[in-house]
DNA sequence: AGCTTAACCTGAGAGC
DNA sequence: TGCTCTCAGGTTAAGC
């Protein structure tokens, strides 16, 4: 289940492998893997073929290769001041079960295999860019830039490397909110979010435009260490316990990164296909009938829960992370 | 307008 | 063995 962490193991495989290389060839091997996006296939294919991967960014589970046309070699693309003349950026999100791997042609498809990107790298040789999928929630397309200011009305790009020196994201991402990661992550409007809403706290947890790159597994895993119910009403949250909270989920990520991301069926891995090893460290997440570990320390005994949330499941310790008086 | 729910998918595993 | 049922979950459109 590819969250920020993963998400961002593979940007990084991205840009370890493929910066500055040229898209020679596009397969679209299943339509269905390309979303929200107008033309069909095989403008998909044109739009995309002879263009040059000058960066790979990321915001929350969001994912784009920022593009560059085939005269212009990779880093020539600051100098272009003018939205129009940049190609548009070929967005790719995970969904569920998304991949991107790195494989020489001579290797046999992917069973999932929906879209190949044939490159030729900066040394020459060649080598392909796969997305794989199989249960199709993700997908990719060709996004135009946006201009973007934050709530605090800053300049300031997402967490790209290199902006092309402009303020800009791709319009599919224009909703969604800064992540923990990002150095212009704001608490304060975080907490501002969280007290205009009658809602419990995991729903804005999974709420993209709230706080951006949680999913499921890192929700439990930071209530967890937040000592928080999933249904405490957002607004009933103190400026500290926010604080906590948003650092709770920055330390899971973080160190989920660290592992390279977290895997329980190997639907999971990075860009060479490894998956990563962060479910050994999950203390609430997929621990049903396992005593919680705080508890255990301090001498109780706890036994963690699964149940029903949003047609899925929460995860809880009964004992550290009490139901609320009154569910919202 | 804010909030909730259904739909999109496939494969693994459980139950019969 | 083989069938059916349930579950996994990110996002968004539709419904209330």
């Amino acid at each position: 289940m590819p969250e920020l962490p993963e998400v961002e193991t593979v940007r990084a495989g991205i840009v370890e492998r493929a910066l500055g290389a040229e898209i020679e060839s596009v397969v679209v091997h299943d339509i269905r893997s390309i979303r929200r996006y107008a033309g069909d296939a095989h403008q998909f294919v044109e739009e995309l073929t002879g263009a040059v991967i000058v960066d790979a960014a990321r915001r929350g589970k969001y994912l784009w290769l920022v593009l560059a046309p085939r005269h212009c070699a990779a880093g020539g693309i600051e100098k272009i001041s003018d939205l129009s003349q940049i190609p548009p950026a070929l967005v790719i999100h995970l969904g569920m079960s998304g991949q991107v791997l790195f494989k020489d042609s001579t290797f046999a498809a992917d069973k999932h295999l929906k879209i190949t990107l044939g490159l030729k790298l900066n040394d020459g040789s060649a080598t392909e860019l796969r997305f794989v999928d199989q249960r199709i929630f993700g997908g990719m397309f060709l996004d135009e830039w946006m201009h973007t200011t934050d709530a605090a009305g800053e300049l300031i790009p997402s967490a790209s490397r290199s902006n092309l020196g402009l303020p800009v994201v791709p319009r599919a991402v224009s909703h969604i909110a800064r992540d923990p990661l990002d150095p212009n992550f704001s608490y304060a409007d975080f907490r501002t979010k969280l007290r205009k809403t009658s809602s419990g706290i995991k729903r804005l947890l999974l709420d993209q435009s709230v706080i951006s790159g949680v999913g499921n597994i890192y929700a439990d895993e930071a209530l967890w260490r937040a000592k928080l119910h999933y249904n405490k009403p957002a607004k009933s949250l103190t400026a500290a316990q926010s604080r906590t909270l948003v650092d709770a989920v920055s330390d899971v990520m973080q160190q989920a990164l660290v592992a390279g991301g977290t895997s329980f069926d190997a639907l999971y891995v990075n860009v060479n296909g490894q998956s990563g090893y962060f479910d050994r460290s999950l203390h609430a997440y997929g621990q049903a009938g396992k005593p919680c570990v705080r508890c255990l320390e301090a001498g109780k005994t706890s036994i963690i829960v699964r149940e029903p949330f949003m047609n899925r499941s929460s995860y809880r310790c009964p004992r550290c992370q009490r139901a609320p008086r009154q569910a919202p």
